[in-house]
DNA sequence: TAGATTAACATTTTT
DNA sequence: TGTTAATCTA
């Protein structure tokens, strides 16, 4: 990347209300020093022209909508760079927000290679959230917060409504307080405060209950001097509302807002944007509502779609021009992606080479899947591909423990992306808590955390006598302890370990005066017991646990204090641990967003799994766009190689379920893709891609509604043919490679069945065809389910009680008769 | 109060 | 099947 002449030096920072510098002025010579910013500048060169006229168009509000692979976040650094280089404005007048705390980082990395230093002067790049604490932070009288207010994680927030449940007497089974957090939550991402939950709304929780729990839940909240996450956005938006003064104040101050991912804004994140844009209306907005997968936790694909009539006189910029994949693997990605209704519509394009097509291969069972991808892994080892160049993208993240046993046996290097966060362990938050607790003699929460951790014989009985203290004196809960320990109502042993705790909290608090922060963690953690209670435990993450408090110890180094420290990590929840070393990533699609690879895995497309079911039961047609978009996002990470798999039995919650190809495989366009045979030859055929994929599926039968293809479609009849030919080669297999049982399921196939009847390539379901040569009643046999009594026929699909199994759906050609 | 047993449940995840 | 949370019992 060019360096910008203007690295050098800091222009002197105006004061925060001063007035921006005139575009030209002497600012602008300023910062363009020595080279000016003529038209040619040297970091503009390099885009296409639609990349360039998103840089330049810096005017007026802006959508870029960019494709996978277009160059967006490149637009995105530059079109600041280009802002700073020609003065329009300094660092600090531009907002540039993004959804994670890793998109923050990037962008001021990458603006960093550009402008240099230039780059330390903004503070108002960062995440909704982190810029969202920081407003409220400066004008907290004005939403009725004390200054230094916590910020509750999703941990605090549970228990603080279970509280509320129990207080209120509804009972928390019915009424779990995950769901009316859910609940909550839904409504701040919508931008409801409690008084705007429509009625009907509030009433669906708890008998009628929920909005008033809302309500409670707000003013426990404020009591707490506490916002969860949602606030930080929504208490800016009343900020803003209720003080024009205020809000004015930031329209002059923010020059340029740029706004990153913005197909995952919610309606709260739209609202407070559309406040600030008020202002200068330079909001440039950088999204593709192809890849909007975050619609279950409130992601609005409307924004998007409606940003030109949201900001009048917008105007739109399609990157389409993709640097990433291969032309095969695009193709397949854009036919996939055609088949969604609501969507603005880019076709995507690339001069690079088709390369090699999309390969799609059947497995008998996901153990098999994990074996052949184990052993295509070993095979691009040997050749030379490096481990980390390869990606396992899973939909849902128990398919990743096959692989994880697979490259353990193998002895094949991997990472796991995502899964339980280092800052939510729980021996994190514990150690957390304490900090908490001797930062702040009110953070009630965090007290409660570790009142009796380790064990200290304080239990639930002790805990409501405090609570009851504690509400009555309206104080904190230490406080209330206090009094208790002073007063006679407590036994003489729990007296004397709560006064022992308190007088602890009150030397570490002493202590914290000379100590660095680091050091008092340490005293903290020590004394406490705490380090000591996880050196006695025998089990086998003990020892993790241990390493996990020294590392989080060390991660406190760069910080100031510990207050700083604190108000960090409520915040940025992830830890940046070290990328680089050469292993297999593997992780969940919704993970993958952002990232690329050269060779992308992506196991698992099976009806029910993906498209998960859930998503088709929750949201309809909605939700299986979703799905397709993120079945979208999976194939476009790959640069050279995209390879699709499927099982035909896979084990879900112990059980063993025979499935059937994900409908998205039949989207995908024929001449762009490869069948292949899974390695061990029983893949496609014999291994049951045949068998379990003709007959009309449940969608098939839900067809016009789902939109879903046709028997004609590419993807079908290369199913068939596959079926045709692959089921003999399949059947000598059949015996060698999974026993007795298989063997005989292979030839009752073949001699009682046959192959439903084939016209032109299309198969014709059982149910307009030949009738099922079972009856209700009968004993049958099935390889992996054993015995049962067939309850229920449907078309080729049986209804089986099984013995052992329980009832389930099967296709016919899986079942034999007893 | 603490350990032990058992029942329920089981996408996707950031802040 | 494997985990987690709630409930039971010593």
């Amino acid at each position: 990347m060019t360096q910008l002449p203007l690295s050098r030096r800091h222009p002197a920072e105006p004061a925060p209300d001063s007035p921006s510098p005139r575009p030209g002025g002497i600012a602008a010579r300023a910062l363009a020093g020595a080279a000016p910013a003529a038209p040619e500048t040297p970091y503009l060169s390099g885009l296409n022209p639609e990349q360039r006229a998103a840089v330049e168009t810096l005017e007026g509000p802006l959508l870029v909508l960019a494709g996978a692979g277009t160059g967006k976040t490149r637009v995105l650094t530059t079109r600041i760079a280009h802002i700073l280089a020609t003065g329009r404005a300094y660092p600090s007048q531009i907002l540039a927000v993004t959804f994670t705390n890793k998109a923050a980082r990037e962008m001021k990395d990458r603006i960093g290679t550009m402008v240099g230093d230039l780059v330390e002067g903004m503070p108002w790049l960062g995440t909704f959230h982190a810029i969202g604490v920081r407003i409220l932070r400066r004008h907290h009288e004005l939403v009725g917060l004390k200054s230094g207010f916590t910020i509750l994680d999703t941990d605090d927030q549970i228990r603080l409504l279970k509280q509320l449940l129990t207080a209120e007497n509804i009972d928390d089974k019915r009424w779990p307080a995950r769901l009316l957090a859910a609940t909550i939550d839904g409504w701040k991402n919508r931008g409801l405060s409690p008084k705007d939950v429509p009625a009907g709304e509030g009433a669906v929780f708890a008998n009628g209950k929920g909005g008033t729990l809302y309500a409670a839940y707000q003013a426990r909240l404020k009591a707490l001097n506490a916002v969860d996450f949602g606030d930080l956005l929504l208490e800016g938006i009343r900020l803003f509302r209720e003080n024009p003064d205020v809000l004015a104040e930031y329209h002059r101050k923010f020059k340029y807002l740029l706004v990153d991912e913005y197909q995952d804004t919610n309606v709260a994140q739209y609202l407070w944007l559309r406040l600030l844009a008020q202002g200068s209306k330079n909001v440039c907005c950088v999204g593709d509502d192809d890849q909007s997968i975050y619609g279950w936790r409130g992601a609005e694909v409307d924004n998007i779609l409606r940003f030109e009539s949201d900001f009048p006189g917008a105007a739109v910029i399609r990157l389409e021009r993709n640097y990433r994949s291969t032309g095969h693997i695009l193709a397949a990605a854009s036919h996939l992606i055609a088949h969604n209704e609501g969507r603005l519509g880019k076709t995507l394009f690339s001069e690079g080479d088709d390369g090699e097509r999309v390969t799609v291969t059947g497995a008998w069972d996901s153990g098999e899947e994990a074996r052949a991808i184990g052993d295509e892994i070993e095979a691009l080892q040997r050749a030379g591909h490096p481990l980390s160049q390869i990606a396992i993208l899973v939909r849902a993240s128990f398919q990743m423990r096959e692989f994880e046993d697979r490259f353990v046996t193998l002895g094949l290097p991997y990472r796991v992306i995502g899964g339980p966060r280092f800052y939510e362990r729980a021996e994190i938050r514990d150690a957390l808590a304490y900090l908490r607790c001797v930062n702040s003699g009110s953070d009630d929460l965090a007290f409660e955390r570790i009142v009796n951790v380790p064990k200290r014989g304080i239990g639930d009985a002790t805990l409501k006598q405090i609570h009851d203290v504690a509400r009555a004196a309206r104080v904190p809960l230490q406080d209330a302890v206090r009094v208790l320990t002073e007063s006679e109502e407590l036994k003489p042993k729990v007296r004397s370990t709560l006064r022992g705790l308190l007088d602890m909290f009150a030397r570490w608090r002493e202590q914290s005066r000379v100590l660095s922060h680091t050091e008092l963690a340490e005293i903290v953690l020590d004394e406490s017991g705490y380090t000591e209670m996880w050196q006695k435990d025998r089990s086998a993450e003990a020892a993790g646990r241990l390493e996990n408090l020294k590392e989080l110890v060390r991660s406190m180094e760069p910080f100031e204090n510990l207050g700083g420290f604190l108000e960090h990590i409520s915040l940025v929840m992830d830890v940046d641990n070290g990328a680089g070393e050469d292993a297999v990533q593997v992780m969940t699609l919704h993970s993958a967003k952002g990232l690329e690879f050269d060779t992308v895995f992506l196991p698992g497309w099976e009806e029910g799994l993906f498209p998960h079911q859930r998503a088709l039961d929750d949201q309809g047609k909605a939700g299986l766009e979703e799905e397709r978009r993120l079945a979208y996002v999976g194939i476009t990470r790959a640069r050279a190689s995209a390879r699709i798999y499927f099982a035909s039995n896979r084990r879900i919650h112990g059980l063993w379920n025979s499935t059937l190809p994900s409908r998205f495989l039949d989207e995908l366009p024929d001449s762009h893709v490869k069948v292949e045979e899974s390695r061990g030859g029983m893949g496609w055929g014999g291994s049951g891609y045949g068998g379990s994929s003709y007959g009309e599926s449940r969608f098939d039968r839900a067809g016009g509604s789902f939109g879903s293809s046709s028997y004609s479609t590419p993807g079908w009849q290369r199913a068939q043919s596959q079926r045709e030919g692959g089921f003999n080669a399949g059947a000598g297999n059949v015996g060698a490679g999974r026993g007795g049982a298989r063997g005989a399921h292979g030839s009752t196939h073949g001699s009682t069945h046959g192959s439903p009847p084939l016209i032109e390539g299309t198969l014709v379901a059982s149910s307009t065809g030949a009738p099922s040569t079972f009856s209700r009643g009968e004993r049958v046999f099935h390889v992996k389910f054993g015995y049962g009594e067939i309850t229920g026929i449907d078309g080729n699909k049986l209804t089986v009680q099984f013995d052992k199994a329980g009832e389930k759906r099967v296709l016919e050609t899986f079942i034999e008769k007893a």
